[in-house]
DNA sequence: TAAATCGGAATGAACGTTCATTCTGATACT
DNA sequence: AGTATCAGAATGAACGTTCATTCCGATTTA
């Protein structure tokens, strides 16, 4: 119980200090301090450093998917569902930027493999996924494979809220909830 | 004019090593073995190594804009050159994939600030902002500012081919242009 | 030959990791 | 209860490595 707590304030202090100074701008001892512990102490609950930054991501995948699947009702049309999801997409990295930040530098660390991505991902496509093959079923997506649309459809709004956070002197434009969804669907909607 | 040989002969090394290794796994005597030369060489060209890993991104950016301005019709109608550049877009990502790793490492390098990415972006968005002034004049593009529009179509053209490059095992589905081009129209194209 | 250029060993700083030691608080003994 | 003993958690100085950068003797150029 007391011991989790420290391993937990670890995680934290890393996600913290990645996420404003960059990865390879965090060395252990700074993680230390902000710890408050002995650079030693961190070794004592994980291996290496490379190990402590996997568990930083899937500690941050964990967050980022919990936040994106927030209040989606399965019983919804699938339309509203995925409204949902993109919605909440969207407003956790723009309230979060801590994590939006450090999901960007995470994505091209070497620690982070094929198979860990994988893994972080995992909870979130196997909610999505159903999503888009019903929509299908329904006529309402086009036939172009699940993966490409849901992909280019993420990069999209996270493309979007990177780009406003590199230049936070551009034009402040509010994106409205509607705006986003109509590009959204537009992307992948099917017309006739 | 010999000189610039061996400039240009470091550059070149510096991005076939960042986009092979990344970038906090390319150190200068590394850089120096590729381009057959001692490491102080290096430094009669470029002050420290942050200033190479500048001048390679300006470089890069260089290549990528020709690459997708390439064959654009200004004569053509905004459909026309749009279908182009996203075209020339996604194929030059797509079967130069040392360009694309090598950008997405350098677009959360520390030595890229926000001003040198401007400058990298700006001969682009000369180009590619007055065609879609154009667009909305002609009444055929979303009622949506042009900077969220362009951006979201091509952060999910580039994510896309950075999630097939991180899956090289996954469904290897080929993408058609018409499916390309579906969906980034989808995204911004108005409908009544 | 004089000047410019080059190469790569030398330098010193920074980093991840280790380890001998200290601290803590629980348990056993008197 | 009060003291001694102990296990393991925590510490941070020290170590070896890696890296950017410098320096100087060798080499090329003019």
């Amino acid at each position: 119980m007391k011991k989790m707590d420290k391993r937990e304030l670890i995680i934290t202090a890393t996600c913290d200090l990645i996420a404003e100074n960059g990865l390879q701008a965090t060395p252990i001892s700074m993680v230390a301090k902000e710890a408050c512990c002995g650079a030693g102490t961190i070794y004592r609950y994980f291996e290496t450093k490379e190990a402590l930054i996997e568990d930083v991501y899937l500690t941050l995948m964990e967050r980022f998917s919990d936040a994106c699947l927030k209040d989606v009702d399965e019983n919804a049309s699938v339309r509203e569902q995925l409204n949902t999801v993109w919605l909440n997409l969207y407003h956790y990295m723009r309230e979060v930027p801590r994590d939006a930040l450090l999901l960007d530098q995470l994505s091209v660390a070497p620690a982070i493999r094929g198979e860990l991505q994988e893994q972080g991902k995992r909870r979130l496509k196997e909610k999505i996924d159903p999503l888009f093959a019903r929509g299908r079923e329904e006529g309402i997506i086009k036939d172009i494979p699940d993966d490409v649309l849901g992909v280019f459809v993420y990069g999209g709004i996270s493309t979007l809220l990177r780009t406003d956070r590199n230049a936070p002197c551009a034009v402040p434009t509010e994106v409205t909830d509607d705006m986003l969804l109509s590009i959204c669907w537009g992307a992948i909607e099917k017309r006739d």
